[in-house]
DNA sequence: GCTGAGCGG
């Protein structure tokens, strides 16, 4: 009989206790991460600096800036053997940015120390060495390896 | 002839 009475009266103790135990904290779940950030899987590192060359890509020119400008501002610092500022062909005004080739990778060293992050007509240029394009040499002969006039 | 990241004639 008593124990009838008791269990009712337990069951009455449970109140409202349930709705208030869910409780998540989105900033603790970042807390337990911590210092480990997840790669991204798509590889698509560009390294910054190019690799040593005579040739140098030059961008943040003026568009007012001409090759004689470009030769002249990266000649005091080693001996240009080419200087091209890229022009539109549609147009015929000046992309931007331009390309100078020096004598040496010293020079060319030398130039991108003098001339990086140096301002030009009013713009800041920055210097480096240029990418090695696509460019295949014309050979009239397809380009076969296998060609051997002799035997 | 200019918007202003970028790699050419």
């Amino acid at each position: 009989m008593a124990m009838t009475m008791m269990r009712s009266a337990m069951s009455s103790s449970q109140k409202k206790c349930g709705v208030g135990g869910l409780l998540i904290n989105k900033e603790g779940s970042r807390l337990f991460s911590g210092f480990s950030f997840t790669p991204p899987p798509s590889s698509t590192p560009p390294p910054p600096p190019a690799e040593p060359s005579t040739n140098l890509f030059v961008s943040g020119l003026s568009k007012r800036t001409t090759t004689e400008g470009l030769r002249e501002a990266f000649a005091k610092f080693g001996q240009v053997i080419d200087a091209r500022v890229v022009t539109d062909r549609n147009s015929g005004y000046s992309k931007g940015f331009g390309f100078v080739r020096y004598a040496t990778l010293e020079d060319a060293a030398k130039g991108i120390e003098g001339m990086d992050a140096k301002y030009l007509d009013g713009w800041v240029i920055f210097a480096e060495y240029a990418r090695p394009r696509p460019q295949q040499p014309p050979q009239q002969y397809t380009g076969s390896p296998m060609s051997s006039p002799r035997y």
